[in-house]
DNA sequence: CGTACCGTTGAGGTGAGTCAAAGTAAGTGG
DNA sequence: CCACTTACTTTGACTCACCTCAACGGTACG
């Protein structure tokens, strides 16, 4: 049936891959240079930073195992809007253009995949919250706490939650268009309130829920007001 | 051939499309509603509102003639993210489901070009510049008067600008993440220092060029510092 | 045991938010 | 065409969250 995605297809398309593994600190490829292909993360994380159009460097998404990156600007035909940096020993695979167009050409299944894959991407819309909000800082540092432990192996027992940043303090200020200042400032208030527990890198939160509970009732504090209540 | 587009394919497309009319303030879609088909905008502005996760609600998108919007929730197969609004009297054509599916499973390069779109969308990147950057209000605003001149007829004579905007005071509030005030007195400042004047909606910039140069300006001034310079 | 980055702390400044109140434009109905 | 309602805009005084700057402590790594 014309559409669908052939075994020989599929065949192609998995032996047509190839492996990396890339280095803490590595680029996996670089802003404004031409998208080759496409690339799916299979283990450790990657930082997607960009330098925009007034010169400000900004991370906007954080990317996990399992996920793709690269397809936007390969979608588009357009040079690479970030570059993608290993912020762990990061192993990736990497789908030819070649071969990926002839398999989009041939199948409006694996087309409308990904259409929706691309129709999908939250980054957009979690970097829009995490960056363009007017909420506190602290509530969106708690915001963001929550869509790490999403993509963490977070070992959850009796409502605790405790697992590893990948980022760097840095790189957290730089999701969340703060300095690194204020977010150590942040960690400090959270630790004071016992809401969240930082040792280096490692986070623990007693209460999961009240975590999440704080999140969102400020934002329905804020809405109530909003509509003017 | 396979994946590409019939004649008769075309036909379908075209045949099945409906027109509407929307008066200024009316929803065109709302968000968390089922997405049922693509639109596209044919005469007139529309606004894509949304209430975030925080209950904020923000502007990220003006959609001018000639204009898909709906497409990211349509493909994604997931409800609305937003609500869109007519600015003035809109004309809007509007491609149901079925026939759209059937094209896109059918033709792989149908479904390539609405890949190209999603891909291209600049709509995230802009809000994120508009709303997201640390930059002050009054570039960010100038910025917007950039994006804003590419979208509308800007009858520009000797590097003059002179256009309408389709926005209120508060629709650009809720665009760059502002408060209605403080757009009022960054307009008042920027007709102070002679950039720009306003007449209700109508604005004229006389030197276009300049406006273009302070933006970027303040740009690589902050890149300078960020650079340790 | 430096060198270099990352992280923390404190003091001080400010852009933009908040609040409140008055002015203006834009529809609506008689 | 005018009164009336409603929504949008402007202004000024005040406040505060976060930035900036500068200096110091910690930790990784050759």
């Amino acid at each position: 049936m014309a559409g669908e995605l052939t075994a020989a297809g599929f065949d192609l398309f998995e032996r047509a891959r190839k492996r990396s593994i890339y280095r803490r600190g590595d680029s996996i490829f670089t802003q404004d240079k031409k998208a080759r292909g496409l690339y799916c993360v299979q283990s450790g994380y990657v930082l997607l930073r960009r330098v925009d159009a007034f010169g400000n460097e900004t991370a906007f998404r954080l990317i996990g195992p399992g996920e793709l990156m690269g397809y936007r600007s390969f979608f588009a035909d357009e040079p690479h809007a970030s570059t993608a940096q290993a912020l762990t020993r990061t192993h990736v695979c990497f789908h030819p253009k070649t071969v990926v167009d002839r398999l989009v050409a041939d199948s409006g299944q694996l087309a409308g995949r990904f259409l929706r894959v691309l129709a999908r991407d939250p980054g957009p819309a979690d970097a829009l919250l995490l960056r363009g909000s007017k909420l506190p800082l602290r509530i969106r540092f708690m915001f963001m706490l929550l869509l790490l432990k999403e993509r963490t192996n977070s070992v959850g027992v009796d409502g605790n939650m405790n697992f590893q940043l990948p980022l760097t303090r840095q790189d957290m200020a730089a999701l969340l268009g703060a300095r690194p200042e204020s977010i150590t400032r942040v960690i400090r208030e959270l630790e004071e309130d016992g809401i969240a527990i930082f040792h280096g890198r490692e986070v623990t939160v007693p209460d999961a829920e009240n975590l999440a509970a704080l999140v969102k009732s400020d934002g329905a504090f804020r809405s109530l007001r909003a509509a003017g209540e």
